[in-house]
DNA sequence: CCCTGGTATGCAAACGATTGCATTGCCATT
DNA sequence: AATGGCAATGCAATCGTTTGCATACCAGGG
């Protein structure tokens, strides 16, 4: 042991500590920090005690006298000492990391860069952060989605909130039964393993939908790809709406598109140009319905004079566009706060059932009372 | 030692490890996932090899025979054996997490939502998936931002990404002075002594106001807050613009507003209510010339007919806005990918020089040649 | 004077991986 | 037959904390 006890230095000992930079292994190879931060030791060797006592001090044990505490505080804080983590949670079996991951999809197309997505991720920052957890932020293909699996079974993370349930929902399931501890913001489908957070989407879709209705629109666009679950209960609340009126759906008038503003002008031109007749507009996302207006415009059929259109979302983008958006806005805060809830219940070995949250109709002037 | 070599069950034994729940230190406490999972000892035990083998195969080692090694290799891949992250990093001192920071700024309210910035998040998450680095989002306090290096202090990151200057070049000069490994964006200042990465403010400040000049404008509103960094130089770019067409900035014009949606409406609709004489804007991101152009629109002065408006950064709502919004480009994809490059090389021990990125002006449909 | 009980501290064994240095076979060479 | 070299493997120390179990000291009671 070259620790001596006496002459303490005031920077730790560098151990001779012969590294061979090997780096042969698993692809890359990580980085090296110089190496000789402070550690327990030092703190300890400062203040004259065991590396046993100062943890003691740090931790809050009333194991320690008062007067050691203080010392050992305070020469932590003025030598800016910061406990090594990996060691700490070896030790404990514990951490305080909870991994978001977005899965990418090649097929639906909306990648990390969704502003509603983006929103998701700062709303679950927030809520993360306010209560003391780390965030570790992934994109995963989502096509080999329990590689997410990989970030708790190698303890990275305690917990995995996945934003966006796609067409998975059976490797969700599988995942769920290998008793990962992890929320999906997505729908709530029947037979489903998991706990789902997610906002009320037949709700959304049918106040939308009754909303154009109500204005006097009866040949109504729908915009979105109903493969994808949460898009299929917004189409179940639009048939339902329509069927209140004594309406059927019209297959004509469904533009499957995935979440992608080109697919949905591309869809929205093609509608136009083949004459089908149609006088509004009801778009999965913001994103798609801001493309939707777009293409209307460019067809010269102006919204809200000629076309209304109603939105999905009400990201932030929404309150701002010309005209602004009418739209069905999802709780993104509340969201953040509810899946990050569920998660520590998860993990803390509750059985949380999956949760709708409420989602209100924002009318702003992009769908106004039909004229003629 | 409970480990014994007949009978390998392959449920890896759970040691009694009576954890007290105490929970009294630290605020809050961790949070415990159940214990027994897969390590290398089990896969050693069923491989009837010892473990050090087993790590050797696992990380390609040239030591261990083919056999022996696909044995094991197949072994832990059918029970999803993840390797212990903590134990590995302490053993190696490595890690590949790199730690990126949104200070929050409570005087000019530029918080995580901002689009930009969350659009910023997800090309860094972009870049540092593509190099295989996890990403650690974190935000902090941007008054006590040392707090950040506790991230790299504790060994949980190896680097640091500050999104966002602010007004705290000394502090950031204080961590880089303690060889901190951070890379900032934000804009290059005289005697600085972190690296950072930004567009090149001046001369985006600059092709914004020539265009307007060039369009016909004179009395050209500058929005944004020229304590911050960036947008000083930003104003720098559009006096210079100004005095090469002979015109001299009017202190009149200019609405010092923190990116704030909010205040720059109240801005903007302060200045019609005085009756000040303009006809064009510059504002220093899109969200403030989405601001600035509802309350042109509300003031009776629509754009871009009465009133033309440019903007900063061109997220994504900018060409889907109405009209779309002529803005400078900030390059966010490069950004990401050179945030990321800068710091691994400052990592690895290079001093690396600050970087500006070119900019270029996006020309939409805000601003048109003046009429009269 | 010895014992008990409480308080403050230290010792040393975990936690789960990596790796330098044996050690063990086995074959070719002397 | 003894030796050297090589390939494959195992032993055991190590990374920085935490914590059960001594231990040391002191005061008070028998």
């Amino acid at each position: 042991m070259p620790k001596s006890a006496q002459n303490p230095p005031l920077v730790p000992p560098v151990p001779p500590s012969s590294r061979a930079v090997d780096d042969g292994g698993g692809g890359g190879g990580g980085v090296d920090p110089q190496a000789q931060r402070l550690q327990m030791a030092d703190i300890a060797r400062l203040a004259g005690v065991s590396v046993a006592t100062v943890s003691r001090a740090l931790n809050g044990s009333p194991l320690v006298s008062r007067e050691t505490r203080t010392r050992v505080e305070e020469l932590a804080r003025s030598l800016n000492y910061a406990i090594n983590v990996s060691a700490k949670n070896l030790r404990l079996k514990q951490n305080r990391t909870i991994a978001v991951v977005i899965p990418y999809d090649r097929v639906s197309r909306q990648h990390i860069s969704d502003p509603f997505f983006l929103a998701m991720v700062g709303s679950l920052a927030d809520a993360l952060t306010e209560r003391g957890f780390d965030m570790l932020l992934s994109r995963v293909d989502a096509d080999s989605l329990d590689s997410a699996a990989r970030l708790y079974n190698s303890g990275v993370a305690i917990g995995i909130i996945l934003i966006g349930q796609w067409r998975h929902h059976d490797q969700l399931n599988q995942l769920a039964a290998r008793r990962l501890p992890i929320v999906v913001w997505g729908t709530q489908i029947p037979q489903q393993l998991y706990c789902s957070v997610g906002g009320d989407n037949v709700v959304g879709g049918a106040l939308a939908t009754r909303h154009l209705l109500e204005l006097g629109y009866r040949r109504i666009v729908f915009v979105g790809d109903p493969q994808l679950p949460e898009v299929a209960y917004r189409h179940r609340g639009y048939v339902e709406a329509l069927a209140a009126h004594h309406l059927k759906p019209d297959a004509q008038l469904l533009v499957s598109v995935p979440f992608d503003a080109n697919a949905a002008r591309a869809g929205i031109t093609r509608l136009c140009e083949q004459g089908v007749a149609f006088d509004a507009v009801f778009a999965c996302s913001d994103v798609l319905a801001s493309a939707s207006m777009q293409a209307l415009h460019l067809c010269g059929r102006p919204v809200p004079d000629d076309v209304a259109v109603v939105g999905y979302d009400d990201i932030e983008w929404a309150s701002h566009s010309n005209p602004p958006l009418t739209t069905v806005r999802q709780p993104i805060t509340a969201a953040g706060v509810e899946l990050v809830d569920a998660l520590l219940r998860t993990i803390g070995g509750a059985d949380v059932p999956p949760r709708t949250l409420p989602v209100e109709l924002v009318v702003r002037s992009s769908a106004r009372p039909k004229s003629r």
